[in-house]
DNA sequence: TACCAGGTCTGAC
DNA sequence: GTCAGACATGGT
């Protein structure tokens, strides 16, 4: 086992991880038992430390995993210069969440999987994929799901994820799968941000949101803003905003935080839905 | 029961 | 280009 310990002020392992951007993960000892593709870790804070705990060889996918060469701080101090209170309050609430480097493979899947539908629910659907279809790895002497692979999902019929209660998402979860398959992802990383995200909403049920939230999470594009529901509200609650279009509204919040726009956005997301109304 | 969820697609205008 | 309605499912 390796074991990375950085200082927990701004890494907080919690609510980097229950601001939705990633769903398979579960309460364990300390803190949570993180699963990522075919790899698994053990992260927790402790006496002002953030710990993650993997196998060996697996450190340097887990530094980057959670970003550890980032730094955070300058993202809240930008929130905190912003001069917008929400921002602000967000940032000091929820300074100590990061954008993770996911799998893109495992985020195309999860975000379709996401589509009007509910967090926990996602969380379900995923780990029933995983369990059914992924095969296994170990961690710590335990052995947990893996991620499917593109190929695997894409020999299943549509009928499989209607089983897997996927509703209406079961045809796009498949049809992007045999575009991963077959290669559609090649040369993405290198893509302009507007250029990524045209390529993913090629994809059937991917739209502006959804690529957004892959681009954001498994791409780390900061540049890009996913306006879902909770952005939508506290654009018409907090901003007075009379745009109707989640469109526009992303667009109006990227050329709004430019460069810091998706940090900006997990730290609204995280404190709004947090909020007690 | 009706409404809603980290939305997208389709067809009508 | 804009808009309404449909779309599976399960929790509240």
């Amino acid at each position: 086992m390796e074991k990375i310990i950085v200082s927990g002020e701004y890494f907080n392992v919690a609510d980097t991880l229950n601001c939705g951007q990633v769903f398979r993960y579960e309460p364990h000892k300390k803190g949570f038992l993180v699963h990522s593709g075919e790899k698994s870790c053990y992260a927790y804070n402790e006496n002002g430390c953030a710990v993650v705990e993997c196998e060996t060889g697996d450190a340097e996918y887990f530094h980057r995993y959670f970003d550890l060469d980032a730094d955070y701080a300058a993202y809240v101090k930008a929130a905190e210069g912003s001069g917008v209170k929400i921002l602000q309050n967000a940032a000091a609430v929820g300074k100590g969440i990061r954008i993770l480097n996911q799998n893109a493979e495992e985020t195309v899947i999860s975000f379709i999987v996401s589509q009007n539908n509910r967090i926990p629910r996602i969380r379900a659907i995923l780990n029933r994929l995983s369990e059914d279809c992924g095969g296994k790895h170990a961690f710590g002497g335990e052995r947990y799901p893996s991620f499917p692979s593109a190929e695997t999902l894409a020999a299943r019929d549509k009928s499989y994820f209607s089983a897997a209660g996927l509703g209406y998402r079961d045809e796009y979860v498949l049809s992007a799968a045999k575009a991963l398959s077959s290669g559609a992802a090649a040369g993405w990383a290198k893509l302009s941000s507007v250029d990524l995200k045209s390529c993913l909403c090629n994809l059937k049920g991917v739209g502006d949101k959804v690529a957004a939230c892959i681009a954001l999470f498994a791409f780390h594009r900061f540049d890009v803003f996913p306006a879902d529901t909770w952005m939508v509200k506290l654009y018409k609650e907090d901003f007075g905003g009379t745009e109707k279009d989640a469109k526009k509204i992303a667009a109006y919040f990227a050329g709004l935080f430019g460069k810091n726009a998706g940090i900006f956005q997990q730290y609204m997301f995280h404190y709004k839905r947090n909020k007690k109304e």
